[in-house]
DNA sequence: CCTTGTTTTAAACACTTGTTTAAAATGCTT
DNA sequence: AAGCATTTTAAACAAGTGTTTAAAACAAGG
């Protein structure tokens, strides 16, 4: 069976990076094959149908998007050096791939839109310890009393949203891209500043 | 001209319900029709087009949307106060309208997505005078040195984020829609006061 | 009643959708 | 070169898309 190069290569990538920006919804098999440069029957030969395609995109990203999480957090620095690390790396690693987090989310969101097994995701963070790292650090004191399902949230809030609201942003203030992106380089700062600072409070 | 209760709002009703939940590429004609329980041709009979209801649709929502953020910077508390009431106020208001953020992100990054002059919801934000209250504040030391145009970034990442996550995080973290919804209301106050304390820093 | 204008309907339109087919092109081994 | 499986192509398929049409149903006033 055939190099894994070249069409069928050719197809996968041209599938992200369209489905990525437009959705399930919103593009079509033959929008993929044409950004391929390939012939539509294609696509079904390689992947059998549009759905079984975008499935398999959908979980590359999803698992692109948890390793990000799970490197930081198995490093062997401090819990407060860890948090403030990994916003770092989440705003440069958005700053690559800002359609990732609404691809997600609206996917997520369509009715048949996940049919993965959660517990592979959740295994994967958990697996790094971070978790037992917070309660130890809880009952020091060095750490704000918070339920732990919390943390993410707030991380992935402060990390995620601006990318994906850029065009909102844009729109409601009235700025230009390059404002904005300028904008964001400070944002990101105020961001990690006030998230270390409220979970780890100075005594 | 006839009642504009009955058939037309039965078929806007419907679109809104529709379109916020699936999104313009997400549902057809012929569905928002049966959802209004009326045929087809009355829709463009009514509205044109699709993408003309559509539009109605999204401008409302927009306007819903920027109108709950004037409410509170209109009132005559004090700048502290105003910040927790609005974030209590938005937390409420996604509770009862939560695919607003969802859809108006998404649409807004929709290629020929919007076409709506930014100016209107630019003005109507500022026109309550809270960004002159804030370079105030910042001026007497009561506020911290935030380019302004962060400040509600901040605050719509922290409240819009976890309700259009819910599923996601539902699924990392392999919970329920009750328990998130449950966790929603302490996370809830962690945010109110994670950025009042970050803006509005003691001494 | 008939006439007028408005509202509603079923049917059709042209076009796009995902997917399949059957034939053509290509590559590889003997 | 011949025979083979694999890859690629253009064409077709049925179903679904947004939109239009032309006729029917309705309401109101003369």
């Amino acid at each position: 069976m055939g190099k894994d190069s070249s069409t069928e290569e050719k197809i996968r990538n041209a599938a992200r990076q369209v489905f990525l920006s437009k959705g399930f919804d919103g593009c079509t098999s033959r929008e993929i094959a044409k950004a391929a440069g390939e012939n539509v029957a294609l696509v079904n030969y390689y992947f059998r149908s549009k759905s079984q395609l975008f499935k398999l995109i959908f979980e590359d990203a999803m698992e692109e998007f948890v390793n990000s999480m799970v490197l930081v957090f198995g490093s062997d620095r401090s819990l407060k050096e860890k948090m403030a690390i990994f916003i770092e790396k989440e705003y440069d690693f958005l700053a690559k791939h800002p359609e990732i987090p609404s691809f997600l989310l609206n996917e997520m969101n369509r009715e048949d839109g996940c049919s993965i097994p959660p517990n592979v995701h959740f295994e994967k963070i958990a697996s790094t310890g971070v978790f037992e790292e917070c309660i130890k650090a809880q009952q020091a004191g060095k750490m704000r009393e918070i339920d732990l399902r919390s943390i993410p949230l707030l991380i992935m809030s402060n990390c995620h949203y601006p990318v994906m609201a850029k065009n909102l942003m844009m729109h409601l203030q009235s700025m230009s891209a390059d404002e904005f992106d300028q904008n964001l380089k400070l944002h990101r700062e105020h961001v990690a500043r006030m998230l270390v600072d409220y979970l780890f409070p100075e005594n």
